[in-house]
DNA sequence: TCCAAATGTAAAGTTGATTTTACATTTGGA
DNA sequence: TCCAAATGTAAAATCAACTTTACATTTGGA
C-alpha cells in the first residue's frame, strides 16, 4: 500500500508532528506511515483524508500484491 | 466506523462467504465487520470497495467519537 | 557556520485486527 | 415442513498497528 501522504502534507504545510496532533497520534506513528513502515488503520486513515479534505482513494492505493 | 458493505453486498447479490473469498479473508472476518465488532484494516477496506467498484469513502464512514 | 526544527529509526510494550475451529440460530425455497 | 445455505458468535492464538522513550541525522534559515 502506497500513499501520497508526504505531498499532501507538503501542500497543506504541516510537519509530520502537526499532522500527528491533528489526527490525534505520535509522530513517529505518522513517520512510520510515510515511511512504509506500516500501514495505518482504516480509521487514522479516514482521520487523515479528512484533514486533507481528500478522498481516501486519493490518499491510498493498493499495489500488486496486496 | 459505520459502513455499509452489508447493503453494497446485497445490491451485488453476494454471501458473505463470497465476499470473504473475493477479498481472501475468512468468512467470520466479513461477519465481524459487517455486525461492527471490529474494524477493517486499510488494505482490507481498500480490496472490499474494490470488489464493489465504489470509493472507501461510500463504504466507511467515520462516527462522532472516532 | 550554527542552531533549532524536522525527520528517521529502534526497542519494548499494549491493543486491536484477523484466523481457525466450532457450534447455534435464522432464513428461503422445494 | 424440512433441509441447506447463510448468518451470528465465541475462544484462543497470531500478527500488525500504535505508544512511549530515546537518540541520531538532516535541513533550512539567521
Amino acid at each position: 500500500m502506497r500513499n501520497r501522504i508526504k505531498v499532501a502534507r507538503a501542500e497543506h504545510n504541516l510537519s509530520q508532528a502537526d499532522l500527528a496532533e491533528r489526527v490525534g497520534v505520535s509522530r513517529q506513528t505518522i513517520n512510520s506511515i510515510e515511511t512504509g513502515r506500516y500501514v495505518p488503520s482504516t480509521v487514522l486513515a479516514l482521520k487523515i483524508a479528512r484533514v486533507f479534505t481528500k478522498a481516501m482513494d486519493e490518499l491510498f492505493q493498493l499495489e500488486e500484491g496486496d
